[in-house]
DNA sequence: ATAATTTTGTACTAAATCGCACAAAATTAG
DNA sequence: CTAATTTTGTGCGATTTAGTACAAAATTAT
């Protein structure tokens, strides 16, 4: 897969000729898979009209930086950030050692963006199925389809469960590394927000109990989360999960 | 603090003149604080008939374990198992490199003893208020101590609140650390044990509602500590916990 | 006192680790 | 075709790390 590159600068100088003005500072770069047209559509779509759209120059990324993050996951994922060496993501990745560093910055900026692509892929799926569309659905089979997706996030692809990638690794670095304890408090709010909205919709359209504090309920939910998360990585089966969220939403939202 | 040892051995050779004879294993050693007395007591009271106490011989030791422990675990629960070097250990504990090797064994051995020592601290303080002696108590004030407990140990000491040590650091290393695996599950199954004895003793004595399943009880409490244990890492206040706390249990067992 | 025993503390070794220097390679611009 | 540019890949250097060897120190046993 070949890769384009758009740069991106101020609109204070309207040139959509595709040449920069000396003293204009580029202010972003965006990475565009496909062929150029694609690349260009993609920067109209992203309303900037002062950007220029080219292959690089210079000799091309022999690698994908999407599947470099994914697999550095992996490592970062299974070992923690700590035990994982830039040895072990060399390896892992296949990418070398200098063009890590210059594609990704140190270890600590490769770790914060294979989590961000982590979060990402979890944000998007929860985006597609949390929320309170009304009719056919009910609250607890709306939770219980969330808590189908984290249980196969938790225990999927490798032959032991790795449970949940924040808690197992972030958690641990927290208090050493301000960025790492900044993505966390961040993913945390952002969880708090979407599922005090969740809950709140649910209430307003009728589908929970008046008394039922979407707060508190949104907090009970996180916090089965979390246990699921630690129970994967400790070797609960999917199957013991299963029940658990079985068990749990029955208790809460009725069997 | 002068420290004595027992050295306790096999029934099979009943003799009580405190001399061991020869072809008899040592079963076990114990470290015992104070006086000689004092230490002979605690054998006689261990039923541990085949002893002998004595001060131990060769050059005493310059530390106490417990203290040191204590001081270990500080630091791994800071900065997590493997970021923590042993040079981090032998400044924080006062005790040189070889002393800590001869007393604690390696840096997973004193990981697993700091923990084990977390754990019994916590036990401890759950078991004086995890039982439903029932009178005055209800549910609800009994699992709001409890959680005034956690809330403690997550926030408490260090200036910055350092969350659940077990899941801020022994998941991290659970996929990689086989003994730290099985110290994780061990405990989770000895919290499972606690909280679902704990409501079927509840609901045995109809404190809680018929419907509401010990097991699923159990877990929503294991998932709200955890969710404090995250947060608590995370930066949360104790006031912050004390209100989700406030909050899920009135969801739970009324306002 | 002297021997036996155990802990302490200094100093060391071998291996691992992070980050980078530098030349070669691959591509575009002119 | 030549210059400019960017990535690749080998290899290195300075630092950190886990674990240990060994002599000195402190104590008990005889």
């Amino acid at each position: 897969m070949v890769h384009y590159r758009a740069e991106v600068w101020s609109k204070a100088s309207p040139q959509s000729d595709g040449i920069k003005p000396d003293g204009i500072e580029v202010e972003a770069e965006l990475e565009l898979p496909g062929t150029a047209e694609c690349a260009g559509k993609a920067v109209d779509d992203a309303a900037c009209a002062y950007a220029r759209v080219s292959r690089a120059r210079g000799r091309p990324r022999a690698y994908d930086p999407g599947e470099v993050l994914d697999k550095a996951l992996k490592v970062f994922w299974q070992k923690g950030f700590a035990a994982t060496s830039l040895d072990d993501l060399v390896e892992a990745t296949g990418v070398n050692r200098p063009s890590l560093y210059a594609g990704f910055g140190d270890k600590e900026s490769l770790y914060l963006k294979a989590m961000q692509r982590y979060r990402a892929r979890t944000d998007s799926q929860l985006d597609a199925v949390l929320t309170c569309s009304g009719q056919n659905d009910t609250v607890r089979s709306i939770i219980r389809r969330y808590f189908d997706i984290m249980i196969d996030t938790y225990t999927g692809e490798a032959e032991h469960p790795l449970g949940c990638a924040f808690m197992c690794t972030a958690l641990n670095e927290a208090p050493q590394h301000e960025s790492i304890l900044e993505m966390l408090q961040n993913t945390i709010d952002q969880f708090d927000i979407r599922f005090e909205t969740f809950f709140a919709q649910a209430r307003d359209m009728g589908f929970i109990r008046a008394d039922q504090d979407p707060k508190a309920l949104s907090q009970m939910i996180i916090g089965l989360t979390a246990n699921l998360g630690v129970r994967a990585r400790a070797g609960a089966s999917r199957e013991t999960l299963q029940d658990m969220v079985r068990g749990t939403t029955a208790l809460l939202f009725g069997a």
